[in-house]
DNA sequence: TTTAAAATGTTGCCGTTGCAACATAGCGTT
DNA sequence: AACGCTATGTTGCAACGGCAACATTTTAAA
């Protein structure tokens, strides 16, 4: 039970010792709960009181319109955090849904809350303020850089704009990508086969090169 | 001098009196500095080192890609603050411009630093950093809706999400964009020639009506 | 009021891309 | 090996929308 505790490493503990963070867990309190992949966490329109760490296996953060269309705004990987945007927000209504991708155990606590309120204000709930200013402003940024993605005009911008930054992010031309080719189709907002056939042009024209994931900006 | 700063009515100052607000100011340190419409704040790539507040006039974030397209990501307006998502991060390095949109005072304030070291570990602090972590939470609402109508695939589509936005904040079937046609189409992605047709069309169709910027969804 | 500049609307062209229908490949299960 | 399920690739078609060129209106300035 203690044991998935002390191996908690999410940035939200940054400067936090690891025999400190099962005490201070005890103290804002915490629950920890068992998904099974394709269970949704948090549905849009519900109300998030809890922020959310994976202890292991993936969430996505999904949006879903009026017609049904997915998109995929982010990942949350092992000890990532999510739900921060509403539980800390002015208004704790959600305007995502989160889904487990993966077989997935995650932790709540009840965050702004508990934080804010607790009587014991010690140090180590500064700090846990100081990391989540953090955190939500380095989202921020991911979202930004989404938003760079998919602001492109033509289709093969969005994808030169969405493999040079993973080029950036890996330091190298040669990379592997963390979507498939329907999970790129929407994070790019594109349909699944114009991004094939694209993707097959831009490889005769001898722009890039790629296999399964492997990408190659030439 | 001070007479500007007794005005400061930022979020980030909530449950601060205003009669210890300038106290508060001159103890994390600050200055004030007046720009022209046109003029940059700040630009890509700069290390971001201060948040900014907008006492008077209004900033907009700018993203530039490659090719010289411009996205306004956001409008920051009268006692609204930018920059934190950099300043408040764990890299500074800015990823978009912030350019002064209608003549501004801007106040700016070595944010994190100040408050993250300050001998003082007054009240004031602890509720200055409660408060940012709300304002940056809200910002990353504030893209999250972005990313939803920019990512519908139509044109029409996109126009629909917008005003249906317009429409839930304020409430009302008939309202105002606060946007004009060369801004939205930038706010949409889209080309400023084909906005205009598609809402020639969508007004044809009985689907919307619109005068200069007064719009209604019928 | 006149005039220049900026914002907005109109239209034809045609490349891009969403969509549907189908083919193929990969993978795990029995 | 046979089967089903999922992921991915191929292609024709039609329309959506970017682009250019120009017209018109609005705003600001002289």
């Amino acid at each position: 039970m203690t044991d998935i505790l002390k191996n908690v490493d999410s940035p939200l503990f940054d400067g936090i010792a690891p025999e400190n963070r099962t005490s201070m867990l005890h103290c804002t309190g915490y629950h920890v709960v068992g998904y099974q992949k394709g269970q949704p966490v948090v549905l849009e329109q519900e109300r998030v009181m809890y922020i959310g760490i994976v202890l292991e296996g993936a969430v996505d953060m999904v949006k879903e319109d009026l017609w049904g269309n997915k998109t995929i705004l982010a990942r949350i990987g092992k000890n990532d955090l999510f739900g921060e945007t509403f539980a800390c927000g002015s208004d704790s209504l959600s305007v995502v849904s989160f889904i487990v991708s993966k077989n997935a155990q995650i932790l709540f606590m009840p965050f702004c809350k508990a934080v804010h309120t607790c009587a014991n204000s010690c140090e180590f709930h500064r700090k846990l303020v100081d990391n989540m200013v953090r955190i939500i402003a380095d989202k921020n940024r991911e979202l930004l850089r989404k938003i760079e993605v998919i602001s492109q005009k033509s289709l093969r911008e969005k994808i030169l704009s969405y493999l040079s930054m993973q080029a950036q992010q890996q330091n190298s031309r040669y990379f592997e990508i963390p979507l498939g080719r329907s999970e790129l189709a929407e994070y790019l907002c594109a349909d699944r086969t114009a991004l094939a056939r694209e993707l097959g042009k831009m490889k005769n024209e001898g722009l890039i090169d790629y296999d399964k994931n492997w990408f190659k900006i030439l």
